[in-house]
DNA sequence: AATATTTCCGAAAGCGTTTTCGGTTGACTC
DNA sequence: GAGTCAACCGAAAACGCTTTCGGAAATATT
């Protein structure tokens, strides 16, 4: 089921089949509705590896998948992807998938399709503050979109939650209902999601009149081992929080067994609200409330993205989109209680 | 950067080159030595999709995502994903990823590939009880692997945990605890999985010299909802059990979420057991004990079974192979209690 | 010393498309 | 009725590699 078997068939010419078929405007409108008919009907499917040889197009995207560094990707992961793959496959284009096991392996991939280009574009994920990738992406000239933004993506595409406002709106959500300690559990510097998010934690606090204590933004890693020592130290202040913002739900579960830990009930003396939307978070008892950002379509948006820049050339600066991620409550935020942090206090 | 430069170069021929880059015997060692030095230094990297074009061979596998039918994926997808992945690229092969929206797309992108050949070999999962696509996959003559039998997988190539053995020392477990009422939320039978965990469990209590009591066998959906559900109906039954067996981890959580409706305590009055190892698990209060399956390396294993069947055409039936899932024990699977189910009795 | 084997390499024909470049037709203008 | 223009299609050269086949040189066999 070759292309020149369908050109007997019809005693035209290789050539005209293919143009037919790909919709070239020097074909007669005729000639192409023939040419699909048959082609149709004799169950004729291109073959990939000439048609990537002689186009020099790849009709591939890759995802470079994050380096397994937490429990985070997990549940990440699958959504994202079957988004991607679904948006992908509805293009007729191929969703293969990376997984650099260091940085300078992951540079040495992108020099390497950018010789050969046997994939046409890229999506990057987990973008840190400062991400070498961009410029080096840039340099060789390879399509791209960054799922997240970074100091260094400002000529770049991205799509990214505006994480700034999901975290002046959590901080702002606390404050309204009446909690005035209101803490922080971040995450490392390097990754720039943490530092936009910290900044929204700060800047909701100095709009409500509240000076953010240095002592309630606790840096941890981002897992559940890491959210729970967090929340240890913050526990251990004089004056603990009434209410903790979690970087991550994984991070944010770390922290309720923290409070379990020490007899309390997470979203009665202390409440908290996580960031991510995962479903689990719904399974704990209370239920996690968390900030939810939309990934199923995100990962649709993503290769809509890249494969325009691929196709058309699109300028990669046009393509920069801030989602809003929304509150989902589910019952660890509350009003705050009245005996505390009075009763550990007393204790202490 | 192309084969013909480096075969200038050194004054060979283009041919001479290749071969000698692929390793054939009729290459003196000398040149051979000499053409990978100088392809070293000019920085050659081979045109993927010349050489697929040319050799037939697409250097690709495919792994079939499991339609999302549930949460259960999610923390799954990440671990295999990223063995599959390092051990392909390892190989110098690529990791593509399907994502069928129905069966019959599936079936149908299985007849494209046979006739394109552009993925040299397949992986599937999610294998149902009566799974159509080992016949299809095997008429079509595509080398694949399934993670996880069928009725069907008989001369196919698999990995799959022994679930019924699983099973059985679950409940095994849970007799040598004391408990006499062990119950088993399993799936519906078109999972082949589903199945045999629940002869797992069946055949522990006959070992044993318990009459599996049909009441103590529920058929649940896969997921947290369906855990409940089912756990809802056990706990409304006139000697409800002290211990139960439960076919995935998301559904035992469902589970414990009801005992928690009821006002009891997983582990406590009714022991709990789940399978699959999810790190979530353990994030619980209390810690939900588990059966886990080795995730990370069975991707490795699945990719290494179907390159080798790729590559030397070995025949699927020698590549069956049965991994031991083993018991995690976290909190939930304790001694009965003594005043359970007495208590409910005496209440309703 | 003549023949038979190896060992090694080059020539050349693909692999199945795409894409450029002309070349025919027929219709349209004046 | 000569010239101009579109509209449409075919020829042929890529695309960069693999692989078969045959032949020359070197080595082994008798």
């Amino acid at each position: 089921m070759k292309l020149n078997m369908i050109a007997q068939r019809l005693k035209l010419s290789e050539s005209t089949v293919s143009r037919a078929l790909n919709d070239y405007n020097d074909i007669a409108n005729e000639t192409k509705a023939l040419v699909r008919k048959t082609a149709a009907e004799l169950g004729y499917v291109p073959n990939m590896h000439a048609r990537r040889l002689a186009s020099g197009n790849a009709d591939t995207i890759a995802y470079v998948m994050p380096r397994t560094d937490g429990q985070l990707n997990a549940s990440f992961l699958g959504e994202l992807m079957t988004g991607m793959a679904e948006a992908l496959t509805a293009r007729g284009w191929d969703l293969s998938v990376l997984v650099p096991r260091s940085l300078d392996e992951e540079l040495a991939t992108y020099r390497n399709i950018s010789r050969t280009r046997h994939v046409s574009g890229l999506i990057i994920s987990r973008t840190l503050t400062n991400d070498v990738r961009f410029q080096l992406l840039n340099d060789l000239n390879i399509p791209f979109v960054a799922h997240g933004r970074s100091l260094d993506s400002e000529h770049a595409a991205w799509i990214d939650v505006d994480n700034a406002a999901a975290f002046a709106d959590m901080t702002a959500h606390f404050f309204a209902l009446g909690h005035r300690r209101i803490a922080h559990i971040g995450g490392p510097d390097t990754y720039n999601f943490a530092v936009q998010r910290a900044r929204g934690w700060r800047v909701a606090l100095e709009d409500n009149g509240i000076p953010p204590a240095s002592d309630l933004h606790e840096v941890a890693e981002l897992s559940f081992n890491g959210g729970a020592a967090a929340m240890e130290r913050l526990l251990a202040l004089d004056d603990p929080p009434t209410a903790v913002c979690c970087i991550s739900d994984v991070v944010a579960i770390g922290a309720m067994r923290a409070l379990r830990g020490h007899g309390l009930v997470p979203g009665q003396e202390v409440s908290v609200i996580g960031y991510d939307g995962l479903d689990i978070g719904a399974w704990l008892e209370p239920p996690l409330s968390t900030m939810k950002q939309p990934l199923q379509s995100a990962g649709q948006q993503l290769v809509e993205i890249v494969t325009s820049m691929v196709e058309k050339g699109d300028s990669p600066a046009d393509h920069q989109k801030l989602y809003r991620a929304t509150l989902v409550r589910r019952g660890t935020d509350n009003p705050p209680s009245a005996d505390w942090p009075a009763r550990s206090r007393s204790k202490s």
